[in-house]
DNA sequence: CTGAAAGCGCTTACAG
DNA sequence: CTGAAAGCGCTTACAG
């Protein structure tokens, strides 16, 4: 490895000048110029970037956490994330968190020690208050965008749809073809998502006239697992009066359902409708092809990491953004005779 | 952000003993040590990386390279990779390189400007020779693991299962069951296992005295994708004398054979043997659940990046290592009456 | 056991 | 337009 030194002696000018063509800053001779590119050139020269990180006191790299990467969900967002950061001239670094708060707070401590200049996080909890005031204080707003994910405190910004609004609708669409048990398949985790797509579900029962009960409401394990999926789906279908209908809040658990159904002999799609959500590979993989809600997953993620990245760069505040969601409907949902 | 200085002066000692504190190394009193650890706690000092860095020339930074993230085949490898990466005091930058050899082959330059001590590669063609002779010479060899692909240079150290026993196994227990036509779908992918499992899949059949026949294999897309899966199947059934059998080298290619099988009314499993490779989640999701080569995929991500490690750091040499692969059966496959 | 000082490779006022 | 020099925050021989 050679060093900017050498390259300057090379072409026979100074360091300063090197830097200077390097990074097109301040003003440079073409003379110059040409000399210190070929030097470069031929000395195969890289700058080394810890000394330019050193100096100017940014990472230019970004953080990004999941909860999980075993579900298909999230590949999309990674990949946006991705092709944006690569664009704005940023690496990012990746962690799964598997729920485990440490790991996620051992990682955010990038940010502090300078490894790192923001973060885009889909792991964030309805109400995670310790995890931000410990690392950054109650005043300072950190350099984070949440995605798909939010807690509750009003400053940070965050991407994501309408999951409220999108669940509701779903749940409309079974009521107007007739459904009226309507079962629920949620998650114990204290994703706001999870909690919203309760809330649309209710309210769209509520709405119709429709009983809520909580007899109709189960719940599949933290991470939407199919397994958990199947049997959170036999729960409903054991019970008196079984719901006609379920709606799922994640296409794995959905899939879940369907085959659950078929174990106890039900035929989905007609014998059962059921609705899923985030219109995952796997959705369109097997008969009935699952009707869902689809989220603009790589969207999702390229404009996370732009809103980050002009956060860093201008100085942009908080802002929160809903992309549009689309109910696709496809062959796990019939009407109700 | 404050810096060792800092810590030294609020301790009243010089920024040397403050070092040697924070790194364990060299002596110091226990009186120091008890100042400085105080000062650090009081100030909550964090050591800034990019000093340290520059000053020690390693950045604890390994480099992970997967072709995509949309097949769930990866999420396990890369998983376990940021699991041993983490336990060495790795951190791990992630590249999705979508076959771009391009983005690649930038990412790599990481390497060389010393942004990242090692890379696990998953990547890798049959023939890759240009990249490595361009980025690092034709005499040094890289810090480099390769993962369940690997070039057929015979220097490079890799971690993988062997592909060409794999798939023979496979194909001879197809065989075993009574089935005499068997079809084939690969991929048009340069990958060593893509090549070594049509290897195997010819082996078992003249091994068994049965005819090779071009008619017979058939290719999908490099990425192994679903409905390309389903087409390449389309194409063997609807050939003279449709095989009775199937041999996949992916999952997600096999269930897409399934799902191609039901559509010209053959039913999967009876009508047809479908066997997979790599055993991902949705092997199980649907019946008739995937008779499939199943690789113990987190493993392989801990072995390649421990390996890695102990490369870097012990400055071990070169090792290739094959890990168990098990055939797991299930119900896509039936004897052949 | 401790500290003063050099130096890692870069960028950037500053003076010319 | 150019270069000498300071300084980013750290580690580590070296001398004591």
């Amino acid at each position: 490895m050679c060093t900017i030194l050498d390259v300057a002696r090379e072409a026979g000018v100074s360091v300063a000048s090197v830097s200077r063509v390097i990074n097109g800053s301040g003003p440079v001779s073409v003379k110059t110029t040409a000399k210190v590119k070929q030097a470069i050139k031929k000395l195969n020269y890289q700058p080394n970037i810890w000394g330019r990180r050193l100096r100017r006191k940014e990472s230019r790299m970004l953080l990004v956490l999941v909860p999980n990467i075993h579900n298909p969900f999230y590949a999309s967002i990674v990949s946006g994330i991705e092709d944006s950061a690569k664009l704005g001239g940023y690496g990012i670094m990746l962690c799964i968190t598997n729920r485990n708060k440490d790991k996620e707070y051992e990682f955010l401590k990038l940010l502090k020690s300078g490894q790192a200049d923001g973060a885009v996080m889909m792991t964030l909890e309805k109400q995670e208050k310790r995890l931000f005031r410990d690392l950054f204080g109650a005043t300072s707003l950190p350099p984070v965008v949440q995605c798909c994910e939010y807690c509750d405190s009003k400053e940070l910004p965050f991407v994501a749809i309408d999951n409220l609004a999108a669940a509701k609708q779903a749940v409309e669409y079974l009521i107007s073809i007739g459904h009226r048990r309507i079962g629920f398949i949620g998650s114990v985790n204290r994703f706001i998502s999870s909690e919203l797509r309760l809330q649309g579900y209710r309210g769209a029962l509520t709405a119709a006239g429709l009983e809520v009960s909580p007899e109709y409401e189960v719940y599949a394990d933290e991470d939407y697992g199919f397994r958990s999926g199947m049997l959170a789906a036999k729960e409903l279908l054991g019970r008196q009066g079984r719901p006609s209908a379920i709606f799922c809040i994640s296409d794995v658990l959905a899939l879940g359902a369907i085959r659950a159904a078929r174990e106890v002999g039900i035929v989905p799609g007609r014998g059962l409708s059921v609705l899923g959500f985030d219109d995952v590979e796997s959705a369109t993989m097997f008969h009935p092809l699952l009707t869902t809600v689809s989220q603009p997953r790589y969207e999702m993620g390229r404009v996370s990491a732009d809103m980050l990245i002009r956060m860093l760069e201008n100085g942009d505040g908080a802002s929160r953004v809903y992309l549009e969601h689309q109910i696709i409907l496809r062959e796990s949902t019939a009407a109700n005779r």
